[in-house]
Parts: structure tokens; sequence; C-alpha cells
DNA sequence: CCCCCTATTTATAACTC
DNA sequence: TGAGTTATAAATAGGGG
């Protein structure tokens, strides 16, 4: 039972490598429950590995779901619907960007850390349901980024409320998987690349601007 | 130096707690950093104390923005004006949102996780830039709660493209802070909550509906 | 505040079943 | 393959500068 001193490098061999994480995946989480206990912080740790189909997640669920069912009440006033061609060209939009982006996915590693923070995300504070896939979570990416330039651009006085009951989550999912499948075109077209303040947020006015505390 | 054994509760002691947590975090970043490079797997944590303003986050950014970059791409295509009202429309859908959640932050751990979470998933993967703050995370759950709805839930073949070049980082700034500086309002109204499934994606149709794999 | 020191606890590499 | 065992490496509590 002589233990080596850790040379601090992946390791070769598979069993070896699999044993070590699963160990040390149980460490962290202990350390990451200790350090919130003893010292009160809020903290998440989320580890991806392929010898898990989920990644795994600290702390539980349960935390952070007590906070989302605070966001749940956000569809109390609905019933309008003249709204479908706007919804229809954002949507469109929101297909458009996401090929993009599929296309200049190259990266696997970074490319499924981006679906397991999102997919944990989006499991944390949007999504309470059955329907969850870590597939989906690339559409989260491409929301983010567009919806700073496409929503929260002008501030008027009128308020135009949705109809959310329509809503079909199958339909969403296949949609989704349809997006994911057809995958790698691999073009890293550098032309693309576009500077990132642009995308940030923008409100025109009605707006109080001298409360930049 | 007589070492005792660690009980598991909150320190009550500030200086000691202050200590311990920095202590114990430099002992979690490097735990995730070994795990990491052992085992070749991705993960990600992120520490909020009180004792810094900016929360901690594993990895460094380094390593998310690589996979940023290949966002960065996205307003490439653009100069369409006619969208100004649907941007206003959603604009201000966006306020009311955010208004509304406002009123249902009561615990303020809780509210600063929210914050906080959002924060780093804002900084690695939307905005790479000097004006983000920890304040401007309040908008980003609104965010992600109304674009399923608001946003993709039909697809037509229309295509309509975005100028982002107007965009003005600080007036978003100070409206993210006017959102946030009236807070607590403190009312828990149960009547608002609604279920969360209503609020998932919706796409109606265009999509091949085979591709559920 | 930060780093350092050291006794001690804790984590875990290598091994066995 | 996963769950125990044990000896050793590593982390860290308490204290000092």
């Amino acid at each position: 039972m002589i233990r080596k001193k850790v040379k601090l490098a992946y390791i070769t061999n598979d069993s070896s490598r699999k044993a070590n994480y699963k160990k040390r995946k149980k460490g962290l989480m202990r350390k990451m429950s200790e350090l919130s206990t003893l010292c009160g912080i809020s903290a998440c740790a989320i580890m991806y590995s392929p010898y898990e189909s989920q990644p795994e997640v600290w702390p539980s669920r349960i935390g952070f779901q007590q906070v989302l069912s605070k966001f749940k009440m956000i569809p109390e006033m609905e019933e309008r619907k003249n709204l479908v061609n706007q919804e229809s060209f954002l949507s469109q939009r929101i297909v458009k960007v996401v090929e993009q982006l599929r296309k200049d996915y190259k990266d696997k590693r970074e490319k499924e850390m981006t679906q397991v923070m999102f997919n944990n995300i989006y499991d944390k504070w949007v999504v309470h349901g059955e329907s969850s896939s870590s597939l989906s979570m690339v559409a989260l990416p491409s929301m983010m980024m567009v919806m700073p330039k496409v929503i929260l651009r002008t501030g008027t006085e009128d308020i135009m409320q949705l109809d959310v009951k329509k809503m079909d989550p199958m339909k969403r999912q296949q949609w989704i998987m349809e997006l994911m499948n057809n995958n790698n075109n691999n073009n890293n077209n550098p032309q693309t690349h576009v500077g990132g303040e642009e995308m940030m947020f923008q409100f025109d006015d009605n707006i109080n601007p001298n409360n930049g505390h």
C-alpha cells in the first residue's frame, strides 16, 4: 500500500482514471458542502464526465428550486393573440442563430460543457419538468446571446401580453433535436466574428438615467 | 497548535469563518483543478461570499471564453429597422416581468445566489466586457423565463434581421440599476403562481417532427 | 490583510476481496 | 466492478509574524 505522491497529469489508464474521478468527485462534493455549511456561503459545482450520463451537480436541485418557484408566477397575465408575427420572427431568428452556432462547434469537450452548463442552469432556474434534456441546452446559449439585442432595446408605455397556454413541450423537444442532430459542419469562419460589446442590452429611454448608484 | 476536529456547523466567529472560507476556497479550487487535469473532465464551480464583491469562479474565464468566442459571430447579419415595434413590445414585457419578479424576491440569500449564478453564466457566455455588474443579473432570470414563451413559439420562413450596432451598454446598465434599486415590495401573492409546464418552448411547425431520436 | 508554521485531521492511492 | 482497508500524501485549524 505504498502511496505515490500525486503527479498532476492526465491519468492514461482508463480504470484508474475512472476510480480517481469517482473518489475525487465524492471528496469535492463533500468539501463543497462543508464550505457552504461552515461559512454560510452560496456555492455551486458542476462536473461532467463520460462516466455518467447526467452531470454531477452540487448542491441538489432542491435548494435552487426554492428560487425557481418564485419565478413561476410569470405567466399570470396573458390572453393576447396579436403577437404571432413578432413571435414568428423571433422564433425564426433563434433558429437561424442556433444553426449558425452549430456550424462553429468544433471542440467536442467545449461543446459538451456548453450543454452541461446551460442544462444545469436551465433545469435549476427555468424549467422544472419531466422533459428536460441535455440536448435542449444548446438552444439556451443562443437565446442568451440573441435576446439582449432582439428584446431589450427600447422602452415604450405599450404593454402587450401573451397567451402562454398554447405551448407544446413535445414539439419544442422535437425542434431542439432537429437542431442538434445534424451537427459539425465545422466551418470556422473568422469573418463571422463580431466583438462582444454590440451584444449588450440597450434601453433608449423611459428609464431614469440618474440611477447608476 | 492543537487542532480541533472540525464540527460541521456554521462558524459563528466572524474572523474565524472568514479565514476558514479563504483557506477552503483555495483548497476547493485546487481540488477542482486537479480533478479536471487528472481525469480530463469538464467542471465548473462558483462560490459567492460576502467577503468578495465578485464571485469566485473556477475555471478562469479563459477556458469559457474560448467557447464564448464561438458565439461572437452572431451579429454578422443585420441592418433591418422594421423591428422596432416588436422590440419595444418585448422590452416592455421584460420590464413588467422583471418588476413582477422583484416583488417576490424575499430571501436575500437566494436572491444573491440568483444574481451570482446568472452573473457568472452571463459573464462567461454572453457578454465579455468591462461593464458587467452583478446587479445586472436580475434581468437574466426574467429573460430566461420570458423568452421561451415570448419568442420560441412558432416557426415561419420569414427571416428578419437586426441592427445591433445601435446598442448602448451605458443605458442598459442604468436601466438595470433602476430595476434593482427599489426592491422588496415583499408581496408573496400565491395567485400569481403558475405551473411551470406552460413556460416551455413551443414550435408549431416547420421543423421535422420525425427526429426525436 | 497576507503568508508561514506545525500538529492533526482528512483525503486518497494502492491494494484486497 | 465496486466496496472496504491501510499507509501515506494532502489539507487545514490554530496560532504567529
